[in-house]
DNA sequence: GCTCCCAATGATAGCGCTATCATTTCCATC
DNA sequence: GATGGAAATGATAGCGCTATCATTGGGAGC
């Protein structure tokens, strides 16, 4: 930066103040600046910015897997707000656990982040305990968050499990079984949605629902299929927490030669590429993923420039996707 | 940190030492260190590290999409060898474009990063100029390179199209087409094998191969299916340049009953986890992906330390699974 | 008992920036 | 021509660590 001072005739408070567009410096000096920059091949140093200023420009990002379809999105809607303000992202998978979460948003405090995006509202106490001694504003995802004391951007996941539900028992199903895996608190807040929508019909029973911790995979959904239809032959539609299940269970259903939805209505949740694709098509919630995290980056953003959003959580809602497999 | 070494009654220095594991401080000393760093809350600031020793412990990730499952897959592998060594990936996703390669590129610069994971070998020139010019040791992912200067870790994605057109002339297919999109080099390389193995058979005919650089998508496979069969109805086998592609044409080819592979046989690389389960299931090329994060991330690791790698190309093959689509 | 050496510890000086507080320049105003 | 104030620029002192070189203490070897 000193070499760039002295190649464009000026000082290096200017040449850093050119490079973070600072208002303060004339049209002339940053052109003298900016073409001394490229001529020596200046590239500015991050750590030392960071050091100097107490901006790390550094977002930490807490997300449960990289593998699932639904936060890759997130992800990128992320990005294309924080990258062009120079923001970098740290991305950290929690691989659903709430002690790799503590782990890895510990370590995460090394970069000071300025600022925290973690999926989901349900966290360790001691990690709570970091979120709320970090100076860093922080917006959880995905959920719409009940204290109002915090940040959040998503979707009622119990809505749209209760859409559902009440989808099933309008379409005239009576037998209605749901099939979870994973586990997480929104696997089991949309088993909650559909609860309530059948026990408003008078058709829940408690023993139409299969909940196993395993990991969400298509093979698992065509086991929970066997096991399910096994124990109740008589169940004329499932809903399954997620795509992955319904389109594992839709597979094996034409393998066994059980027609979808003659014999058997098949629902998912978070509209995969491929369920709009599947023979038939997959009836399931789509989710606004990307817009996620869009507006959380958004909300971040502005929480770091000291504005208060107008309110702490901002729902996207979702979309009953209604197609052939119902 | 000056108040830990207060604390624990030492100097800053041994602190500094203690948590970088230096085998300079007695375990006495040590535990002193810790003990007292965890009563204060004491966590070490990453950017006066880098600032300090000139090593940054940042690695850019280059890929070109996250919303494709084989990128995601890659870094999983990178993440898994890197994090526990206190390395942090700086991911850029590149969107299949050059330019946008060179910008996200020069943009990491800024981070001083301590090594690079690039995937392809084909850059622009102004990109093969700062990785050339950077200290940092570079690993390229996915494709074997044909440069021994440089290092790499993947498999030949010319040699896995040569496997899908061999078993296709095996199979007994005689009009066997080709359906590529993303034209980036990998997809390439593979209609490449393809053509060398029809070639060898004696039925390479350079129109039957269909083309467009628009991004890949299922919707896209169904698109592309009906083009090539309304110019081509007599084709009994379609080779297409990944799975996306070849799902939808799946799917579709179940809507418009045309039986898979009796009136014409499909063939995907890249083995997603749906292709497996698909009714039939989907012929495609396994490719170790998460493999070649892992291994890629060894070597560079090596690099670091200073070890030259017994060779520079790290060829990680591939495994053609052949399903019913065939 | 002396020397030598190694293991363990410490003092000092930056790394490359930016916050803070000057200082200078220039023009509008009286 | 003097004055005030805004716009533009500059000098200085750290940010929180680590590289480098120096120092200390104690045990092996003679």
């Amino acid at each position: 930066m000193a070499d760039v001072a002295h190649h464009a005739g000026t000082s290096m408070i200017s040449v850093s103040r050119a490079f973070r567009h600072s208002p303060l410096v004339s049209e002339a000096l940053k052109t003298r600046i900016f073409s001394a920059a490229t001529e020596l091949g200046y590239v500015p140093n991050r750590a030392a910015s960071a050091l100097a200023s107490a901006r790390s420009m550094n977002i930490a990002v807490l997300i449960p897997s990289m593998t699932n379809t639904v936060f890759v999105d997130t992800l990128a809607g992320i990005n294309t707000e924080l990258g062009p303000r120079g923001y970098q992202m740290l991305i950290g998978t929690t691989d659903y656990s709430p002690e790799e979460e503590f782990r890895l948003l510990r370590t995460f405090l090394e970069f000071s982040p300025d600022g925290l995006l973690i999926a989901g509202a349900d966290h360790l106490p001691s990690t709570s305990g970091i979120i709320e001694k970090l100076a860093a504003p922080t917006v959880h995802l995905m959920e719409i968050d009940a204290d109002r004391s915090r940040y959040s951007v998503g979707l009622s996941q119990t809505e749209g499990g209760y859409a559902i539900g009440r989808h099933l028992v309008a379409r005239g199903y009576t037998r209605i079984g749901f099939v979870a895996a994973q586990l997480d608190p929104r696997t089991l807040a949309r088993g909650e949605g559909y609860r309530q929508a059948l026990q408003e019909a008078g058709l829940y029973e408690p023993r139409r629902e299969l909940r196993v911790p395993d990991r969400s995979s298509i093979s698992l959904g065509a086991e929970l299929l066997d096991r399910m239809l096994d124990e109740f032959p008589d169940t004329d539609a499932l809903f399954f927490c997620n795509d992955d299940l319904a389109q594992g269970a839709l597979f094996h259903c034409q393998r066994r030669g059980i027609s979808v939805p003659q014999d058997l209505a098949l629902a998912g949740f978070n509209d995969l590429p491929v369920s709009a694709w599947t023979v038939p098509s997959l009836t399931t919630i789509a989710t606004p993923r990307y817009e996620i995290g869009v507006q959380a980056a958004r909300m971040l953003l502005g929480l770091l420039s000291g504005e208060q959003p107008a309110q702490p959580h901002c729902d996207l809602g979702f979309e009953l996707k209604t197609r052939e497999s119902t």
